[in-house]
DNA sequence: AATATAATTGAACGATAGTTCTAATATACG
DNA sequence: CGTATATTAGAACTATCGTTCAATTATATT
C-alpha cells in the first residue's frame, strides 16, 4: 500500500560520508548532503533522524570498513610480522591513492570535534582500542612464533603502530611522499622486528 | 584626541587562540571570542577585520610560541644527538601537562579545514616545512659531529619525526598515557641514533 | 480502478552564525 | 574646560544553519 523506498539506504550513506570525509563535520550542511545525495532535507530527516545522527551512521559505515580492511589482513593464518609488512604496506598504497589526501575520518573528527563532545568521541576512541587489541594479539602471536624476542614490551610496541599510523593520516593532508611513506613504514617494520 | 585603546591585542588574540584551540575553528563563534576576551563584536571586527583573520592572528600567535620553543632547543650550542633528546623529552612533558589533551592548533585544524581551503592550510604546510628544515639541519650536524652514521637517510628520517610528533598530537587527544608516551619516543631516538 | 499508506518534495521556520551600525564613551589637545 | 577623535557597547542586520511541514506523488492492496 504504500509508496516504497527511493533510495538505498547504503549509497546514501556512502555519498554523506565521502562528503563529511572530505570537508569535514561542521563544515557540511545537510545542503550539501541534499545536494550530494540528491535526497531533499525533508527525506534525509525521515530517514536519519538529525543530522549528528546522519553523521554517526556514515562514521559507522567507515568504520565498518576499516574494520573489514584490518580483519582482511590480520585474519589471515600468515605469519605475525607478514601480516604486519601486509599492513604498513596498504597504508603506503591508500595514502598515495585518490582519497588519500583526505586523512583518515575518525583522525579528522577525533580532532575536530570540541574536547568536551563525548558522543562521537567516545565511539572513535573505542575503535581505536579494537584496533589497538588486533595489534596487540598480532604481537603475542609473533612471540609465540618467536620472530619477536620474549621481553619485548608489546603495549609501547602497539601505541608505537597506531601513533605512527595517525601521524601518516596528518602527512597525508599535507605532502604525500612515497619516499617519506616508505621510510617511515620501514622504520616502524624494523621496530617491530628488531629483538 | 582620540579614545585610547583599551585592550591589549597580544591578550586578546592569546584568548581566542585558546579558544580555537580548544573547540576547533568552526565551533567557535564571534560571540564565544567575544565572551572569553570581554571584547564585543563590534571591538573584534574592527580590530581584526573578520573571523577568518582573526583566527590567521590567534594562529600565528601560537606559531610564534611553537618556533620559539623549536628555536630555544635547536638554536643552543648542544650536540645535534642532545638537541633532539631534549626535544622528544618536552614532548612527553608537554602532552602530559593541561594543554596536552588539545593536541597541537596547527594539526588540528589542518584535519579539520576542508580539503580545499588553501589560505589557512598553506600556512600551516609552511611552518611544518620550516620545522622539517631545522630538523634537517641537526641530522646533518649529526653527521659532522660523527654521532650518526654518514650513510643515513636524512629526508626519510626527518620525516619520520615529523609524523611521529604528529602521530602523538592525535594520541593526546585520545589517551594521554606517560608509558605510551616514552615507549614511542624511545623508539624515535632509537631510529636517530641508529647507525 | 479506487483507495490507503507512506515516501518525496521543497518551501518555510526558528535559531544562530558572521557582520555592520549607531549611540555612548573616554581621553589628548587647544 | 570644551572639543575633536577614535574606541567601545550591544542592538540590529543578513545569511545560513539545522529542522519541520503541508502538499504532492507513487505504489500495493481491495
Amino acid at each position: 500500500m504504500p509508496r516504497p523506498i527511493e533510495f538505498e539506504r547504503n549509497k546514501v550513506l556512502k555519498s554523506a560520508m565521502m562528503q563529511f570525509w572530505k570537508n569535514g563535520y561542521k563544515s557540511t550542511s545537510i545542503r550539501d548532503i541534499s545536494t550530494c545525495t540528491g535526497l531533499q532535507p525533508g527525506s534525509l530527516y525521515l530517514a536519519f533522524q538529525d543530522k549528528q545522527n546522519l553523521f554517526i551512521e556514515a562514521l559507522d559505515l567507515y568504520i565498518r570498513q576499516r574494520m573489514e580492511f584490518i580483519k582482511d589482513i590480520f585474519g589471515t593464518d600468515e605469519p605475525a610480522l607478514v601480516k604486519f609488512r601486509n599492513y604498513f604496506d596498504l597504508i603506503v598504497k591508500s595514502s598515495l591513492s585518490k582519497d588519500g589526501c583526505k586523512g583518515c575520518l575518525m583522525v579528522n573528527t577525533i580532532l575536530e570535534i570540541p574536547l568536551d563532545d563525548s558522543e562521537i568521541k567516545g565511539r572513535i576512541i573505542k575503535v581505536f582500542h579494537d584496533v589497538e587489541l588486533v595489534f596487540k594479539k598480532t604481537l603475542e602471536d609473533a612471540k609465540h612464533e618467536g620472530s619477536i624476542s620474549k621481553n619485548k614490551d608489546i603495549n609501547g610496541l602497539e601505541k608505537l603502530i597506531i601513533t605512527t599510523i595517525h601521524g601518516i593520516r596528518v602527512l597525508n593532508k599535507t605532502h604525500p611522499d612515497k619516499a617519506a611513506l616508505e621510510a617511515i613504514m620501514n622504520n616502524l617494520m624494523s621496530a617491530v622486528e628488531q629483538s
